[in-house]
RNA sequence: GCGCCUUUAACUCAGCUGGAUAGAGUAACUGCCUUCUAAGCAGUAAGCCAUUGGUUCGAGUCCAAUAAGGCGCGCCA
């Protein structure tokens, strides 16, 4: 839980409050409120470890040059007992200073100690948390965007619990309303045509299921009695599920009554679905804490309850048959239908009493959301209703994920769920290995546009940056084993801090960022951080190993030294790889 | 028409609450394995940070307008 860059600033941050006082009290300068001021990490390191600003954003308030103040400051500052060796004054007025060996050796003693637990944090507090991810619709297969939120979704979560959130990951399944009513009637014509005398003759040709789907899918081609509407889903685990059932059981529902028919099949085919996106994401190494069931609310008389008590606010009216909720109250730029005038309530209802149950009745510190981004005009109208609940609309966050384009040959392969056409989770976890999955999808930022490569990403090669990560891993696994082999062992007591060429300190810098980057990660809701973390590590290392040798440093004390850097600097690449949940091979 | 997002090297993208000479990776070119994994490292070349104005000690970063692209604006979800 130790996080020396943040100490470090803290303690710099004292050091110059405390020489501004004693400039105070010598009344050299002016006794007036100081400007807030910046602890920053420069990009060029040439220019220290810790930099601060404070003698430029002053100048106005102390009525002098900046260069004058930060000799003034200089002369008072005291580093003595501090980690700070050295400071200096550069550039406009900026002050740099620069960390003691001690500083850097305590690093990597702190990453050794720590272990397994080194980077988590208590920035979130044990606040509780619930990430909604996924929730792609049981009706089909889950397409690529359902990936990306997969990977995002549950690195996003991950990262929130080594902040220091108390975190549970949730699917919440639409098994309920319109799209599962157009479902059943997809379900039924399919099964009506295998039915057919035309599907009978299909079916007595001993195809395997691709060529029955297949001979079967032709829009005119067969029974053109039981034609498949514009609306429906036209997707070939339809198919699969009508022919399934009629194996198992026959014509028997081809007598029944439509909603009969409709009635048998969901209940046969929904609970496989379902079934079926939870294996699926458990080989993307995804697991939920809860299933939340849309029907849950139904069945309960949430869903009518919720509009209740929406009534009760003021905030509906009545108009053509149909209630309306008064969004525009709420600044929301329309306002939108509630209950249909045929008594059905819209998806936003559920929607709302879902997010009623997170917040108020399982009292959830913060609800987020991955979406697509094409659900943004949504969010406001769902915190407009919670709002009206009086709910606080800001413990919802939302992660928007913008769209991801497929792309082969050069070209973008339209996405649709109905044509059967389209690449889904499974065929693109088939082609291409889970961690580079997991890992690319996770490389740039939910928010924006991403462009998933076909070829490339179907390519096992050595392009992708999570081999790369991996290969630093495997690397200093394979140098500790050479060198155990040659009775040169990890030793606690080594002195670290001879530790000091340049790589060395690089590399130690950045093992010392792992905590704030996972809390900046964590703040912003941007997992990507991570992986790029993980990919300046491995960068650092390489470097580190190119121009240090451990075997044959200068001196046994060095030796020592180095290789509890490969040790330590192994365990926050199996740290960064846990949080991202992407394996850590010793060998490749 | 209104709203949200995006625009940085040939390509894909970083750039933390404004900070010092704008960075990686691909692709191109040049070096480095008798020595711990060359799936590596070092170097060269490449930029009007979309455009224009504004805010201030200081702008890729903040504000406004414009342009290009993506997405949304349903009694679909």
């Amino acid at each position: 839980m130790s996080n020396l860059i943040k100490n470090a600033s803290e303690q710099l941050r004292e050091i110059i409050y405390n020489a501004l006082g004693i400039l105070v009290s010598k009344e050299m300068i002016p006794a007036v409120p100081m400007p807030v001021f910046n602890i920053e990490i420069p990009a060029d390191k040439s220019h220290g470890d810790f930099a601060s600003n404070i003698a430029m954003v002053s100048a106005k308030a102390l009525r002098m040059p900046p260069k004058k103040i930060a000799e003034l400051i200089a002369s008072e500052i005291v580093l003595e007992n501090s980690c700070f060796e050295k400071m200096e004054i550069a550039g406009p007025g900026f002050m740099n200073f620069f960390l003691a060996k001690k500083w850097f050796a305590d690093v990597v003693k702190t990453s050794l100690n720590e272990g397994d637990d080194y980077g988590k944090t208590d920035y979130g507090k044990g606040k509780r948390i619930l990430v909604e991810f996924v929730s792609a619709n049981p009706t089909g297969p889950m397409h690529i965007g359902n990936a990306r939120g997969g990977a995002i979704g549950d690195c996003l979560a991950s990262v929130l619990q080594w902040a220091g959130y108390h975190v549970e990951r949730e699917f919440y399944v639409n098994d309920a309303g319109n799209q599962i009513e157009k479902f059943g009637k997809s379900l039924s014509l399919r099964y009506m045509q295998i039915c057919s005398e035309e599907g009978q003759k299909i079916c007595s040709l001993d195809y395997n299921m691709e060529d029955f789907c297949k001979s079967i899918y032709g829009e005119e081609g067969n029974a053109p009695e039981f034609p498949m509407p514009e609306d429906s889903y036209r997707g070939m685990d339809i198919i699969e599920h009508a022919k399934n059932y009629f194996d198992e059981y026959g014509a028997v529902l081809s007598g029944q009554s439509e909603e009969e028919r409709k009635k048998f099949l969901v209940e046969y085919a929904l609970p496989k679905n379902i079934a079926g996106l939870e294996n699926d994401l458990k080989k993307y190494r995804i697991v939920y804490d809860n299933w939340f069931r849309e029907s849950k609310l139904h069945e309960s008389g949430e869903t009518m309850k919720i509009v209740e008590k929406l009534k009760e606010t003021g905030h509906t009216y009545e108009q053509e048959g149909a209630v309306w909720f008064k969004a525009t109250d709420f600044g929301v730029d329309k306002d939108f239908v509630l209950v249909r005038a045929n008594g059905i309530p819209t998806y936003v209802v559920p929607d709302i009493a879902y997010h009623y149950d997170k917040l108020v009745t399982r009292n959830f510190d913060k609800a987020i959301n991955v979406l697509g981004a094409d659900h943004h005009g949504y969010v406001p109208r769902l915190k407009s209703a919670l709002t009206a609940l009086g709910v606080d609309a800001e413990k919802l966050d939302v992660v928007l994920m913008q769209m991801v384009r497929l792309v082969r040959n050069g070209e973008t392969v339209k996405l649709s769920k109905r044509s059967g056409k389209a690449i889904t989770l499974v065929t693109l976890l088939d082609e291409i290995p889970i961690d580079a999955a997991r890992f690319f999808f996770n490389m740039r930022e939910a928010n924006s546009q991403f462009e998933f490569d076909l070829d490339l990403a179907v390519e096992k090669s050595s392009q992708n940056p999570v081999y790369y990560v991996q290969y630093a891993h495997a690397r200093i696994c394979s140098l500790i084993a050479n060198l155990e082999a040659e009775g040169i062992k990890y030793n606690p007591e080594a002195d670290l801090s001879i530790l000091s060429e340049k790589s060395e300190i690089e590399l130690i810098r950045h093992i010392a960022e792992l905590p704030d980057t996972v809390n900046s990660s964590a703040k912003t809701y941007d997992p990507a951080k991570i992986t790029k973390y993980a990919v300046e590590l491995a960068s650092l290392f390489h470097r580190f190993y190119d121009s240090c040798s451990v075997k044959n440093a200068e001196s046994d004390e060095l030796r020592l030294a180095r290789l509890s850097l490969c040790i330590s600097t192994r365990q926050v690449l199996k740290n960064t790889l846990s949080i991202l949940n992407i394996d850590y091979p010793e060998k490749m």
